[in-house]
DNA sequence: TTGAAAAATAAACACTGTTCAGTAAATTTG
DNA sequence: CAAATTTACTGAACAGTGTTTATTTTTCAA
């Protein structure tokens, strides 16, 4: 039936222009801002519509999220394509942090925020951040491969990389960095190079 | 005079109790249930009365957040107390770890939650967080003068170990582990096995 | 064209932080 | 001691939130 065909896509049409608006009002005027009512409105739909595509905003918002982590996926695979694989894992340290700048609220939503994960459920693998994880291991993998890092565990490394990086990013995003009294641009200078410094640390 | 004195002295004590009622609140049911009006329910006062001693929430939940940092370096005093300057460093991360695992909703309002860091003014200090920072800073300056870590600038040390402490605690209590399939106890060895790993690498 | 199925909504519910007019208690003054 | 004033407190409301449900509108097959 053609007309079941069109439904569905007129489903998933929907979807996206929810998750559209929310990005927007999300990227554009922060989460506080990105009300279920808010995001109706932009659509100009009733904010009853939205429960019929999403059982929740966790679930709204977890849809939201896959779009940031495509978005960052775009930017390694732009910014971190070296052949190299140590250079290669330097730039993706650099895009990460960079994009937790650049995007505060999509590094929000997608490392910081509670809500999303509420989507994510016991024993159940958190899909959104598959392709951007398997980035870096893979290129964690070939660093260790050929023996440029210290590390000889594949998932201790990832999670080392990326605990550094996040943990820089974090501290800064929700203004922890304020107890080392630092004008905005040393505390920029400084999470550059702690990064560096610790790229070189785990480098052989 | 007496009574200002007693007046005095009764604010003191009623903000005792609304930051009591609201960390007793906030440690047991978390952050979603600690609203003013709950806190204002346990201590029997009206929810507007909490305003004539907090200008708002956030307020409220800077003081409450000053209380956890008091506990976090009382077991740094207690736990990381080693002469040897490196042996420090290793307990401070060990109890840093320990604590965001024991306590996850005080650290969550420590290290990650917004709200209480709108009360921190720009170009203000976030005077909560110093004695525990400059705990840390201290044990890194004497590491530093003893040789024994590979850092030659102290902000940039500290900064980097509480990064990679923070970075680890902060993507396992929101969940962003769930991106490895690991089972918690994995997890949890995983957290400790790349803050030694990590130890390792800093040291000369 | 009619009747069933699907889609959309208005209105409500139970919350939230916060403000303000008005009440009750404590203290100072005549 | 009584009256006036200051201080402490609260009930009720405002403006917002996520979410549900009964009702209406639209769509589409028979």
């Amino acid at each position: 039936m053609g007309i079941q065909d069109r439904k569905e896509r007129d489903k998933l049409e929907m979807r996206k222009r929810i998750i559209d608006a929310a990005m927007h009002m999300f990227t554009k005027e922060g989460y506080e801002h990105a009300s279920i009512r808010k995001i109706a409105d932009k659509i100009e739909y009733s904010p009853a519509t939205i429960y019929l595509y999403y059982k929740d905003k966790d679930e709204l918002l977890y849809d939201v999220q896959a779009e940031c982590f495509s978005k960052l996926v775009d930017i390694f695979k732009r910014e971190a394509n070296a052949p190299h694989p140590f250079t290669r894992l330097e730039q993706i340290c650099r895009s990460y942090v960079q994009f937790g700048k650049n995007h505060a609220e999509m590094y929000d939503l997608m490392f910081i925020m509670k809500s999303p994960m509420n989507n994510v459920h016991e024993h159940e693998n958190w899909q959104n951040a598959d392709d951007a994880f398997a980035y870096l291991a893979k290129t964690i993998a070939e660093c260790m491969e050929q023996g440029l890092i210290k590390y000889d565990n594949l998932y201790l490394g990832a999670l080392s990389v990326w605990a550094m990086g996040h943990g820089l990013v974090s501290l800064n995003i929700r203004c922890r960095m304020k107890v080392m009294d630092m004008t905005e641009e040393q505390t920029d200078d400084a999470i550059n190079a702690a990064i560096e410094g610790y790229l070189s640390t785990i480098k052989k």
